[in-house]
RNA sequence: GGUGGGAUAUCCAAGUGGCUAAAGGAUGCAGACUGUAAAUCUGUCGAGUUUCACUCUUCAAGCGUUCGAAUCGCUUUCCCACCA
């Protein structure tokens, strides 16, 4: 396989063992590794993100990783500012680039626009947040609508999230959504400028449900609980996404809790598994696939 | 051996005569996706079919009361608790 400038997007559910192929790529490839994962730019969040230990690295560059710490947000856009400067000091180095992870998100931000970059203004934004929270979703719809010349937008209408971003941007520039909407989708992918290559990484089922199960046994092993720990008695607060990260979640009520460790291994890779099938769903549609390779 | 409590769909669990194929969870399946994305949200979830509708079989098993029962009565089986 030549590497002619083509950026190589690795992809593939959780556990699925994209970490392993991807390196070995790189070393055939004389490539360096860009992480799209929205849980391995935090640091000190090493175990329960199998995030890979530099040992394990076999001297490939990796970046994108340990950005920031577990208490500070982190979003798309952070992201997309991150990997493009990684590209470019990897692409100026006369390197190639792979990028691997399963953040559907984030990897979306290669081939589509993701963000609009309309500025917020913070009585806007407190606004909605005010509504929402005296007359939830009864309150915002309404008000969604008529900021669409009575129409309603094609969102998702139960979703607060969804509904509140939506108003939020209408109401930020005064336009309507359909306005909006349509600038969104004329805007480039921030990656527009490279030729991408994608590879998808699946597995039979109940292979990657024993691996799933097996890896969740060997973060236990390897201190996921008192990584957890160090986490809690470090920061005052830990970020929504940090806390909310699969495996980190489940140790922080676990703690509170008084079940045994079996009852946290099985939370942990059932919730994973949920996490396999929403990865599934989003790979489908949402992300042009190149080639699938089926790993055993 | 005695007394009391229980047995509800894949699992947990409401339901104490009609509006019940049966609340609510969970799991499963399908799906959405513009700044938390490992997030947030939606649909579906007894069986079958000609699937915006119709049919069939369900609430441990059997029998009974009733126009009508998951709900009331009796018997049997199993589980739990306490007393012997």
């Amino acid at each position: 396989m030549s590497m002619d400038g083509k950026l190589y997007v690795i992809t593939g559910c959780t556990a699925v063992g994209k970490t392993d192929y991807a390196i070995n790529f790189a070393i055939k490839n004389n490539a360096e590794i860009v992480s799209c994962d929205s849980s391995l730019v935090y640091k000190h969040m090493d175990i329960g993100t199998a995030k890979p230990k530099p040992v394990d690295r076999r001297g490939i560059e990796h970046h994108c990783m340990d950005l920031v710490e577990p208490s500070e947000k982190f979003d798309v856009s952070m992201f997309i500012e991150a990997a493009q400067i990684a590209i470019d000091s990897i692409v100026s180095s006369r390197k190639n680039v792979v990028v691997v992870g399963g953040s559907g998100f984030y990897l979306k931000s290669f081939y589509r626009p993701v963000i609009d970059g309309i500025k917020i203004p913070r009585n806007v934004s407190d606004l909605v947040n005010s509504i929402y929270a005296k007359s939830g979703l009864d309150g915002l719809v309404p008000m969604l609508i008529s900021a669409n010349d009575g129409i309603c937008p094609p969102i998702d209408t139960k979703n607060p999230r969804r509904v509140m971003s939506a108003l939020k941007r209408c109401l930020a520039c005064g336009r309507t959504f359909d306005d909006v909407q349509s600038n969104f989708i004329s805007l480039d992918s921030p990656f527009k400028q490279y030729q991408k290559y994608t590879i998808l990484l699946e597995r039979d089922r109940e292979d990657l449900k024993l691996r799933i199960w097996e890896r969740t046994k060997k973060m236990l092993c390897m201190g996921l609980i008192d990584e957890v720990k160090f986490l809690l008695s470090n920061y005052d607060q830990l970020s929504d996404s940090a806390k909310n990260a699969i495996g980190y979640r489940e140790t922080i009520n676990w703690l509170k809790s008084s079940t045994t460790e079996g009852a946290l291994i099985d939370e942990i890779s059932q919730n994973t598994l949920k996490l396999v099938k929403k990865q599934k769903t989003w790979f489908k549609k949402q992300i042009p696939i190149d080639e699938k390779i089926i790993l055993r």
